[in-house]
DNA sequence: CGTCCGCTTGAAACCCTTCAAGTTTCGTGG
DNA sequence: CCACGAAACTTGAAGGGTTTCAAGCGGACG
C-alpha cells in the first residue's frame, strides 16, 4: 500500500476515502496464488522475484493491446481494468470487466499474443506473473494446465451466459443481472460488507451489456426509485437482492477473469 | 456408412438425397484425430479401439446432458448438433451448432460434469474419445492438455464475437454472420464446394441469435430477394459473399467446436 | 387425403435507440 | 479556494427495428 498515496487524495468516491484501500486483494485470495506457490514449490522463480513484479498502472493506461506477444497473466491487485477490443473501425466492444483478486490475459496463453487489450477503469496495480519459464514446470506442468483449463471453462461459461443475456433479455434483466453479478464477484474476493464499487463508467456498463448509456442511466433510476439499489456516485449498494433476482432471474455465474 | 441407411430413405432435402453422405468428415480433417494419435503413440488405446467407440444418435436424441458426469469428448462424424441449456424454466437457449469435425463436451473436461446438452438435429454418428485414462497418458499429459488448452481459447474467442454480433447487431447482421460463419466451417473441413447443408430449424437459428422466428424468415427471404443467398429446402448457397460480408462486417472466426 | 409441423406473411405494439438539450460532476489552473 | 471548461450523466421526444399476435400456406408423412 506504499504505491499511489496519492490516489487517495484524488479519490471522489462520494466522500468517502476508502474506494481504493478498501479493494486491495490479499495475496491469499488471489487467484495468482496458486500460481505462484505452483513455481515457488518447484524453485523456479521464489515469491520475492514474483512480488517484484508487481505494476502500477494509471488509469486510462492499457496494461497490454491487442496482437502483443503474451507474455504473461495478470492479476488485478488494486483498481479494476476492462478487456475490449476495436471491432468495424466503429467503436470499440468491451468483452469483461475485472476486479481485485481477477486474472487477465489467460485467454493468450496457448496463442501466443493478447486478442484484445485491457485499460485500467482507475489508478490500479497488478502482479504479473510471467510465463517465459512456462516449459522450466517440468513435470509440474501439466498439473498447472490443469488450473489453467479450469480457469478458462469458468470463462466459457461466463461468456455464454453473458451472450444468453446480452441477445435475449431486457434492459432491467441485464443491469441486474450486471450488478448482482458484480456483487457477488466483490463479495467472492473478500469485500463483501456494505455495497461495492462501480469503477466503470455507464458508457461502459451500455457498452459491454449492449444499451445505450441513456438506457443504462434511465433503467438504473428506474432500480433507485424502486428502492432496489441505492447509488451514490460510484458507491453502490443492492437494497434489495431477492427482488433484483427475480426481476432478473439472476442465478450464480463464474466470474470472467478466473 | 453403413450406418443410417434408412436416413437416406428418410431425407427431406429439398428432393436430395446426398446431404448425409455429403457431410460425412474424413478421420484426418476431424479435430479428435489429434487427440487420437496422442493415445496411439503412447500404446494406452489403439485406433481400432477408439473406432468401435462410434456412437449413433438419432434425430432428436440427447448425446449427454446438464450435470451429467464427464465421461469423453466426442467429435461429429455425421450429421449435426445442437448444445443448448434449458435456462428460467422458460424456454431454452441455445450456445451452439456442430457439424462434421467439430467437437463436443470439452469444456466439461475439468469441471467434471457437462454444462449443458447435446441434441442431434438429425440422424448423426459421433466418436468418443473416452477420458478415463486421461491421467494415464504420463509424460504426454501436458501436450494433450496444450492442445485442450488451444480449443478451449478458439471458443472463448468465438464465445466473445458471439455476444457482440448478439448484443449490438441488427437481424441482417446477425443472420449474415452466421450464414458466413457457417459456410466458413464446412468449407474448413472439406465440404467447400457447392453451398451446404442448414441442418437446423429456422426457431433454433433464431434463438441462437437472439431473434424470433419470424424476423429469421423475413431476413432470409430479404437475403433472397436481393439475391445474395439460394435457399432450397436445407440446402443454402451462397450468391454473393462479398456483399454478405460487407452486409455484416464478417470477419473469421474459429468454429465453436474446435 | 388429412393432419401436423415448419415456415410465411401481415398488422399492431413495444422497447430501445437516436437525437438533442440540460444538469451535474470532475479536474485543472488561476 | 474558487472558477472555468470538459466530461459524465440525466431527461425528454421522436423514430425505428423487432417482437408479438394472429392467420394462412405448404410440404411430409401416416
Amino acid at each position: 500500500m506504499r504505491i499511489m498515496e496519492q490516489e487517495k487524495q484524488k479519490t471522489t468516491d462520494g466522500g468517502n476515502v476508502e474506494g481504493v484501500d478498501q479493494t486491495e486483494v490479499a495475496c491469499e485470495s488471489c487467484k495468482l496464488f496458486g500460481f505462484l506457490r505452483f513455481f515457488e514449490g518447484i524453485g523456479v522463480e521464489s515469491s520475492p522475484q514474483f512480488l517484484s513484479r508487481q505494476r502500477v498502472v494509471a488509469k486510462g493506461e492499457r496494461l497490454f493491446v491487442s496482437d502483443q506477444p503474451f507474455h504473461g497473466i495478470y492479476a488485478v491487485k488494486e483498481g479494476s481494468f476492462k478487456s475490449h477490443l476495436n471491432v468495424d473501425q466503429q467503436g470499440e466492444q468491451i468483452y469483461g470487466f475485472y476486479i481485485p483478486g481477477e486474472l487477465l490475459g489467460l485467454d493468450a496463453i496457448r496463442v501466443g499474443v493478447y486478442g484484445y487489450q485491457a485499460t485500467a477503469l482507475e489508478n490500479s496495480r497488478v502482479c504479473l506473473l510471467p510465463f517465459e519459464q512456462l516449459d522450466a514446470l517440468g513435470p509440474n506442468l501439466a498439473s498447472f494446465q490443469e488450473q489453467v483449463i479450469r480457469i478458462l471453462v469458468d470463462q466459457l461459461r461466463h461468456d455464454q451466459r453473458q451472450t444468453l443475456l446480452v441477445g435475449r433479455k431486457s434492459a432491467e434483466e441485464r443491469l441486474g443481472a450486471f450488478l448482482l453479478n458484480l456483487a457477488e464477484r466483490y463479495a467472492r474476493h473478500g469485500f463483501g460488507g456494505d455495497g461495492f464499487r462501480l469503477p466503470m463508467l455507464q458508457n461502459d456498463i451500455a457498452n459491454y451489456l449492449g444499451l445505450s448509456m441513456e438506457t443504462v442511466s434511465r433503467t438504473l433510476r428506474a432500480f433507485r426509485e424502486q428502492e432496489l439499489v441505492n447509488i451514490q456516485g460510484r458507491r453502490v449498494r443492492l437494497l434489495n437482492p431477492t427482488c433484483l433476482r427475480s426481476i432478473t432471474q439472476y442465478c450464480a455465474d463464474a466470474q470472467p477473469g478466473g
